[in-house]
RNA sequence: CGGGGCGUAGCUCAGUUUGGUAGAGCGCUUGGUUCGGGACCAAGAGGCCGCAGGUUCAAAUCCUGUCGCCCCGACCA
């Protein structure tokens, strides 16, 4: 088979492979072509490159805005955490000690190192060693102590914006990675009650974010016993169905009851003068979701990002073909940003950049139809001639162009933007019911999470199951021993579910409910 | 931590079996022809072949050691 050249054979799309060929490798390049981060030489952790942070920038500032509107206030806490801090909460240790990166030692010295050169050695060992936090329960619960003491001082608010490394085997950008961004909630609470409605609380804004900005369809659940945060009484998370039909948790939010109130002992005098343990919850959302937006809504010529949190909504592209109408046309594109820059979205103005690199116009169209703008808008003599400016929208087809007056662009640029990002969920939401199933039968259970043609030689096997709503009876035994057989997992207990009384699929014993069983990421 | 693989130009890799002193494509620079589209032609820049030893007249190539990375599993936001 001979190398086809560019110029003969140029790719049908801009990705390869595409998600049919090798979704997993098709993530890789998408991550790569759209700009969004890089591998760094630091093993595990990424470089995320300028239009990748925007995006979580645009992320941080809604999500933030939602904190504050529940009350919520940032504080910021330490990166590192004594050794014996971690150790207080027994499943807590035991959840998080393999993955944890520890600090040792406070200096470099010249000596000769491990492998017989001279170079810098650690030195100065520390007395207690300081873990970099890998979650921040402990560190926080160690302030919240201080600065809980009366009823009066509850609730306690707080939410931090920070990295946390954990030292994973396997990493994928985004995905998994050593060092990832995140934020990570931490309330404490005087009753129970209250401490649950702030747990289900904070699911219900990450639910509302995933679909509404992210335009990400999710399902709320509960986690089983076995999925559940190391150290939490109940664990609840969105679900979302990537393309290739596995599940990715988006987001989590933790009833912790009061095994950390009583670790880092956070107790307070009620109202009776009673001293009490307080009862606390925590909740995160990691750049991951990045992942999951790019799993949800890119195609095979890269990104698509949803409107509602793009870095640029609108890209003009001027048409040079000669340099003697290049003036006009610049001035024209200039005119067409400054006046889109006054036109209010969500919250601010429209984000609009006229790509005036000097580079190719297919090679320009082609960067951005990769880092999934949302709206491209070509700008040329003859556009000018006869009035009007050509709209591109990136959740069609790259070729499809609407030709509109400037006038009219301005007018209905919102409208435009709104129609894309409601399509772009009712997209991914036709995707998700399409792949999600009530099953009973276990032989039927088993084919839907059964790949036609299991992988060999690279070629990696074809995109199969979903989402199975299949009854079960909660037994972690079956649970795991179903992981190992299949790969699949419970991934929740869907929240809006209803008592729907059978078999459960794995034992055959009675089973309340439905739950959602998918492979998962 | 178990199994497999790979370290050669910015990127992707060939060359290693059969030692002889470094190549391709893409990218980059310059000039030209094109150009409402990811084009073409020409000329260039760029690598002590992961590192350290050894064998040899001669090592990217053979031997030993070492470091790093990737993939599959177990673990995981």
């Amino acid at each position: 088979m001979s190398q086809p050249t560019k110029s003969q054979n140029a790719p049908q799309t801009a990705i390869q492979p595409t998600r049919a060929q090798n979704y997993a490798e098709w993530y890789q390049q998408v991550v790569r072509a759209a700009d969004l981060a890089e591998n760094s030489p630091v093993r595990g952790c990424m470089v995320i490159k300028p239009w990748g942070y925007s995006l979580w920038e645009n992320m941080q500032r809604v999500l933030d805005r939602m904190f504050k509107q529940t009350g919520h206030k940032n504080a910021y806490f330490p990166l590192f955490i004594p050794l014996s801090f971690l150790e207080k909460e027994a499943q807590h240790v035991e959840g998080f000690a393999k993955e944890c990166a520890v600090v040792t030692h406070h200096r470099l010295q010249a000596g000769i190192k491990r492998d017989g050169k001279p170079g810098l050695i650690p030195a100065g060992e520390l007395d207690e060693p300081l873990v970099v936090r890998p979650t921040s329960e402990t560190i926080i619960g160690a302030s919240f102590a201080k600065w809980v003491q009366s009823y009066r001082d509850l609730p306690l608010l707080i939410n931090q914006w920070a990295n946390v490394v954990r030292w994973e085997m396997r990493t994928r950008l985004f995905l998994r990675t050593t060092e990832f961004l995140w934020q990570e909630g931490h309330t404490a609470h005087a009753t129970e009650a209250e401490a649950q409605e702030e747990t289900r609380k904070m699911l219900d804004v990450y639910a509302d974010f995933a679909e509404n900005w992210m335009a990400m369809p999710v399902v709320k659940g509960r986690k089983t016993e076995g999925e559940r945060f190391p150290g939490a009484v109940e664990t609840l998370s969105i679900e979302a169905m990537m393309q290739d039909r596995k599940a990715l948790q988006g987001g989590t939010s933790h009833f912790l009851g009061q095994n950390f109130a009583k670790a880092s002992e956070i107790k307070f005098l009620d109202q009776a003068g009673i001293l009490q343990h307080a009862w606390t919850t925590s909740w995160g959302v990691s750049t991951r979701l990045i992942g999951a937006l790019l799993m949800t809504h890119a195609d095979d010529d890269g990104m698509v990002v949803p409107p509602r949190l793009a870095p640029t909504h609108v890209v003009i592209l001027p048409i040079l073909p000669k340099p003697e109408c290049a003036a006009v046309v610049m001035e024209a594109c200039e005119k067409l940003a400054a006046r889109l820059r006054e036109v209010s979205y969500v919250g601010g103005t429209l984000e609009v950049e006229v790509d005036r690199r000097d580079l190719r116009g297919g090679d320009k169209m082609w960067s951005w139809v990769k880092k999934g703008a949302p709206l491209r808008v070509e700008i040329g003599p003859r556009d000018l001639e006869q009035g009007v400016v050509s709209v591109s929208r990136r959740d069609r087809g790259v070729k499809e162009r609407t030709a509109m007056s400037a006038d009219a662009l301005v007018a209905g640029v919102v409208s435009l933007l709104d129609e894309m990002q409601q399509s772009m969920f009712a997209k991914a939401k036709a995707h998700e019911v399409a792949n999600t199933r009530s099953i009973d039968d276990p032989k039927e259970f088993r084919a839907f999470f059964t790949a036609l043609k299991p992988e060999s030689e690279g070629v990696p096997t074809e995109i199969h199951g979903g989402f199975a709503l299949s009854r079960f009876a909660m037994d972690p035994m079956e649970e795991s021993k179903l992981k190992d057989e299949l790969g699949v997992t419970v991934r929740c207990i869907p929240l809006d579910g209803q008592d729907d009384p059978g078999q459960c699929i794995l034992s055959g014993k009675p089973a309340k409910r439905r739950v959602v069983f998918a492979k998962a990421y």
